[in-house]
DNA sequence: CACGTGATAGTTATCGATAACATAAAATTC
DNA sequence: GAATTTTATGTTATCGATAACTATCACGTG
């Protein structure tokens, strides 16, 4: 079908159809009034001779293009997956593309993509969290193109933000576990560079210094704790400060991990120790014991971010802020 | 910094720095010869300007971009972020960027998207399995670029194929359970659309009836199980068949919650079920009895494709079949 | 000291599409 | 049936870079 050689054109088309260039480019993009007849004849040419549109050329004729930069700081970690899964899906309906880029959690990676990911002049951009080196907030400022700060929110966005009020969320837990009459705490995660996590733990300190308690959080990990890390996390944790009742996790992967840990040890969830995630992941509330987590909408978020980017490239107006919010799920671990 | 209004080009660096537009590209690309001094000064400008180059030119221009198309099914399946993780990290090294679209196990998505992708002049792409529509091969046979099918192998790939015999795998698994004495096997899992767990289960049925057993398989998902499905999915092929003694999971995510029923339902593993699942994830070593796996080589299937996209790029030559191969974890599960 | 040689910089044509304007044919109006 | 729209198509200039070629200039050499 398809011949192979050179590269076809526009202009081979036009040919082969015997029009002008202008006419296929017009059937293709289903812009201005075109006959019955010639669009039919057009597109048999398009098929027989295998073309394939050359969006370089017309994105830079127009600069407008289809690609909506994401850059994320970790596919590893189920959460982004499921924002990912949004984001493509609602881009899919719109024939938008995701451009992705992972930063690894680092600020200077961040800005190293945000730069290379711009060259592209992307149609918009979707940049997790809310913090970022100067020059990285700089660009996109100036960019001129729509830009969603996604997952978490504050008052003053770069243009607009959509996710969730992460102190509340912390806030929020450590109210919960508090309410339940725990005394003794303890924190497993990780928050150097995850900004979101940070804010949560900081929420926890303080809800729980002004009951005038306390909570033992040593330094463990390198990156967001996973399933193993987190079991191997809650032992080393144990081995510390035995005497805990209840435990935070900074998600609930590890916060599963950690439930592992408890029936292997034979501790007894929640008499023994309460144990509390972050996500309300679909695996911690499968658990023999529904894990007690704060359950967010990892998936809106990301398709909502993408629509609020389609929907500005059309010329709607957004809030600066979305809230979306999030839910305490009391489950059985604590 | 950085002034607003209208985009910046090369010509506005160019008049800046007193100099020509094509001084200031071969600065920007470290090409050809320019003096340590023009060099510094137009780089200022570039500074001062806050240019960012527009690779839409540039790229219509060589008819070379940095961009490599990556399709995969799914985001949600562990494994294909893994995947990811590998591509991306080794692209990036290189100062290339993937383009993700998820076709979602399906082949007309799949055709959907290499075509709207292609039409960006990828410098490569990557897609998933062996199996796809004859546009979709057409596509990819005629595009002038390195093309890598990736996962599964095969003798006749399209370019190039980077993956392991999900065949043997399946055999390699089914013989480790029959060498252990189990005789009542059961399947948990989906392969209607996924070609690879398709491969695998028929290796499985064949292996176990050329020992004159037979395995009760019914349908029962829509999709490839995660861990609630598994959960649940053990629990209905239990319903319909209660004697059986061991079995096998499409993937490791689904057999974890296999695990967790057997944990819950006071079920002995593996005295009195034995579990065996797929991919070797992190999770399952880490549950309480180590999974009986095969373990796969995903961060360097990701990683090796995509280094030999760019190998080829650079005009290496490549073994059109990669066999990463894959390993038997022999667990407690079994 | 005239001349080749390498280093540095500039010119012109081109990549493949689309915007904006111009034109021709068909349909409508009076 | 001439005038006026409307519909369908063609022409030309342009988007922002780079390839390929050309033009300087400085410098050492026989």
């Amino acid at each position: 079908m398809t011949a192979s050689g050179r590269r076809r054109t526009m202009k081979d088309v036009a040919v082969a159809a015997n029009v002008s260039e202008m006419t296929v480019s017009r059937v293709l993009r289903n812009k201005g009034p075109i006959s019955k007849k010639t669009r039919r004849h057009v597109l048999q040419m398009v098929e027989n001779l295998g073309y394939v549109q050359n969006h370089l050329a017309g994105s830079l004729a127009t600069s407008r293009s289809n690609q909506i930069a994401v850059i994320i700081p970790s596919l590893v970690n189920n959460v982004f997956t499921e924002v990912m899964s949004g984001i493509t899906v609602a881009l899919e309906k719109a024939g938008y593309n995701a451009v992705v880029g992972i930063s690894d959690y680092s600020l200077e990676k961040e800005e190293a993509l945000v730069s290379s990911m711009m060259s592209w002049r992307p149609a918009g951009i979707i940049v997790a969290n809310l913090q970022h080196t100067v020059k990285t907030r700089n660009i996109l400022a100036n960019a001129g193109i729509p830009v969603v700060e996604m997952m978490n929110i504050a008052p003053n966005p770069i243009d607009v933000c959509i996710g969730l009020d992460h102190s509340a969320a912390g806030t929020a837990i450590a109210d919960h576990l508090l309410s339940k009459g725990y005394r003794h705490f303890g924190y497993v995660g990780w928050n150097r560079e995850d900004r979101a996590a940070h804010q949560r733990f900081q929420a926890i300190v303080e809800q729980i210094g002004s009951n005038n308690l306390s909570i033992v959080a040593p330094d463990l990990f390198e990156a967001p704790p996973n399933f193993a890390a987190g079991k191997a996390g809650l032992r080393q944790l144990l081995d510390i400060a035995p005497n805990l009742d209840a435990v935070f996790f900074s998600n609930d992967t590890a916060a599963t991990g950690g439930m592992i840990h408890c029936i292997e040890s034979g501790i007894d969830v929640p008499d023994q120790l309460a144990i509390a995630g972050f996500s309300g992941l679909d695996t911690g509330q499968n658990m023999p014991l529904k894990l007690t987590t704060i359950k967010t909408r990892r998936y809106d978020i990301g398709r909502l971010s993408a629509r609020n980017i389609l929907n500005r490239l059309a010329g709607q107006a957004s809030d600066p802020v979305v809230d979306l919010g999030f839910e305490i799920i009391a489950g059985e671990t604590s």
